[in-house]
DNA sequence: TTACTTGCAAATGCTTTGCGAGCCG
DNA sequence: CGGCTCGCAAAGCATTTGCAAGTAA
């Protein structure tokens, strides 16, 4: 997983106070799960009580925009972020407990970009989300 | 595709007057593209100037649960409908021009369930949105 | 210094809801 | 009649933004 503080700064990003402590406390929260905006202005509010909410929307914002961090919509209607990984993955969601697993699969993400292709589109970025429950029995 | 006037009231919905106009609407304007609730709204208080937007809010909320429209969100914000098609299929957007195309890949549908099902999941729906630009050159 | 940032509160934009009136069966 | 619907306006929520004061380089 990526160090979004290391990151954003490599790439030019002026890191404020503000910034840097929006940064761990993403990189920590990815760690474990997908924290939406309140989550992450929680968190860090925790560590810096003048950290506001709307500095913390603009903040993933910039993140986002600089690569560091990925914007996740699922059903549920608020955004989520997680630390970019090295790794592409995509989501797959218990609609009865709201939690949230990773899987990769490099089958789809080839035939999506043959299917775009057979459009002809080039492929961009996508959205794939699994919605599930968990099975009860063997099988 | 689905008539979503005779499939709700086949299911025994109550067919009022404004929610005749929004089936219509909905009908009519999935042939040709993904409406947004203010395009339906706008449509459908064109055809009866006493349909309010409330009411179109909560007649797709109404149609989605019976069966007969799926609601779609994009990146864009908006929620969009459409009238439920004997097959489904999957969406790529253009983001240069937001036009959207529909697609239908059974490959991918079958190893989603098996990634499901590998991760201890009955999939139960899903969301799969290709975003892409136009190729300008050949191959 | 000097443009970029921030906190606060107000403003958005989309969606939902309370309420009294109206309609359907 | 009696419950379901509707239009309207107000309320909700997540997110964005104007502004004056503060800050990093």
């Amino acid at each position: 997983m990526i160090d979004v503080k290391k990151l954003c700064s490599e790439k030019g990003l002026r890191m404020t106070e503000q910034r840097n402590t929006i940064a761990d406390v993403i990189t920590e929260m990815s760690v474990e799960g997908h924290p939406d905006v309140n989550e992450i202005f929680l968190n860090a509010n925790k560590k810096d009580k003048n950290i506001s909410i709307a500095t913390v929307y603009r903040t993933v914002k910039l993140f986002e925009e600089y690569g560091a961090i990925e914007k996740l919509e699922f059903k549920d209607g608020r955004s989520r972020y997680e630390a970019i990984e090295a790794a592409h993955h995509d989501h797959l969601i218990d609609i009865e407990t709201g939690e949230i697993h990773e899987f990769t699969n490099d089958e789809i993400e080839a035939i999506q970009t043959r299917v775009a292709s057979e459009l002809g589109f080039k492929l961009v970025d996508h959205r794939l989300e699994l919605y599930g429950v968990k099975k009860k029995n063997k099988n």
